[in-house]
RNA sequence: GCGCAGGUGGCGGAGUGGUCAAUCGCAUCAGACUGUAAAUCUGACGCCUUCGGGCUACGCAGGUUCGAAUCCUGCCCUGCGCA
């Protein structure tokens, strides 16, 4: 069996410490990180997304921080294709690779059985799609592509919407799923802090957020970025309800409480989605990472 | 003390004689996820269930009625106004 190049991945909710375990672990092995947030991507959102600053990195490159501007849509093709080149690059340097984040999704588009079709998003299409009502839209999907059609959310404009840009720009059904193999040996490590430590966690390090200047810094995006209200909204949590605040719609102690329960409720929806990982090495102390970590990169294969 | 308004599920808030275990929103729980993924979307949500249904419920106690969260009486409680 040929010597696959190694990959480690550490995934987790957020707040429950992969940053700090990634670059331990990365300078340990020597590694180098490779960011899996579609938050993080995003130039000036550091303190909402709890950016590693330089100092924090300790010398480990980072990638995939900072690569777009927060005023157009960061994809997910987009980040499997930054994200590979800088697996190659690290390979290329017989460091190791560590992909840390919470995007469950982006994960899976850069190693895992995730295919995404290689047909860019058209404006102008979703336009026009966007003001039909689901059931509309479902109806279009069932007539060109039954198949993709049966296993979709028909409830889910947003899936919808792209399912049928796909059969409009090629002209064909949407390609079935397939497992894709991975060309990399990966070894998943999945934190897992209990549920009361996880949301004191959450808690404390909003209020810190809040402390550091978390509102200041959407402010500035908004008016010195020209990051429009709807944008923000859409980047959701922090952005999300900060902005809402700013615009006047909820004051204070209402946003704080409002996103406090978002952000509990988007660890769960992350946990949701890392679950399904068979693979996935799940631990509660970061501490066990090191063992695993150092068992997959000596012993075998 | 008098007058007025009101007491409904974890919360907010509909319902004013039957089709109400009770619209809806929030919270909570579970889940989905083919280029927006911190986004988007779905289901469950009184108790029990062999999933057919059964049981207990709309401040408390009585009453009217074939039938009441809905009508009547008394009581308790809350808010506002007058004393």
């Amino acid at each position: 069996m040929a010597t696959h190049s190694k990959i480690i991945v550490i995934a987790g909710p957020t707040a429950s410490g992969k940053t700090s375990l990634g670059i331990a672990l990365a300078r340990k092995y020597g590694g180098e990180i490779i960011s899996a947030d579609s938050r993080q991507v995003y130039r000036g959102m550091d303190i909402g997304t709890g950016k590693v600053t330089r100092r924090e990195q300790r010398g480990i490159p980072h990638h995939l921080l900072d690569v777009a501007s927060p005023k157009r849509t960061f994809t997910a093709a987009q980040y499997r294709k930054q994200g590979q080149r800088a697996i190659a690059s690290i390979l290329k340097h017989g460091k190791v690779p560590f992909v840390v984040g919470g995007t469950g999704f982006y994960i899976d588009a850069l190693l895992g059985d995730t295919p995404l079709p290689d047909i860019k998003p058209d404006a102008v299409l979703r336009k026009k799609w966007e003001r039909r009502s689901a059931p509309e839209l479902f109806a279009m999907l069932q007539k060109k592509d039954p198949r993709r059609a049966a296993e979709i959310d028909r409830h889910n404009k947003r899936r919808l919407i792209r399912a049928l840009e796909i059969i409009e720009t090629t002209g064909s059904p949407v390609a079935p799923r397939t497992a894709r193999t991975s060309a990399y040996a990966t070894l998943f490590i999945g934190l897992r802090p209990d549920p009361a430590t996880l949301h004191k966690k959450i808690h404390d390090r909003l209020m810190v957020r809040l402390r550091h200047g978390m509102i200041a810094e959407v402010r500035r995006l908004h008016e010195k970025k020209g990051i429009s209200w709807k944008r923000l909204d859409d980047l959701g949590l922090e952005y999300r309800f900060v902005s809402r605040y700013l615009r006047g719609l909820m004051d204070r102690n209402a946003m704080t409480a409002e996103l406090e329960r978002a952000i509990n409720r988007y660890a769960k929806r992350q946990m949701t989605w890392f679950k399904r990982n068979p693979d996935m090495h799940w631990i509660t102390d970061p501490a066990a990472a090191d063992r695993l970590v150092k068992r997959f990169l000596m012993d075998l294969d």
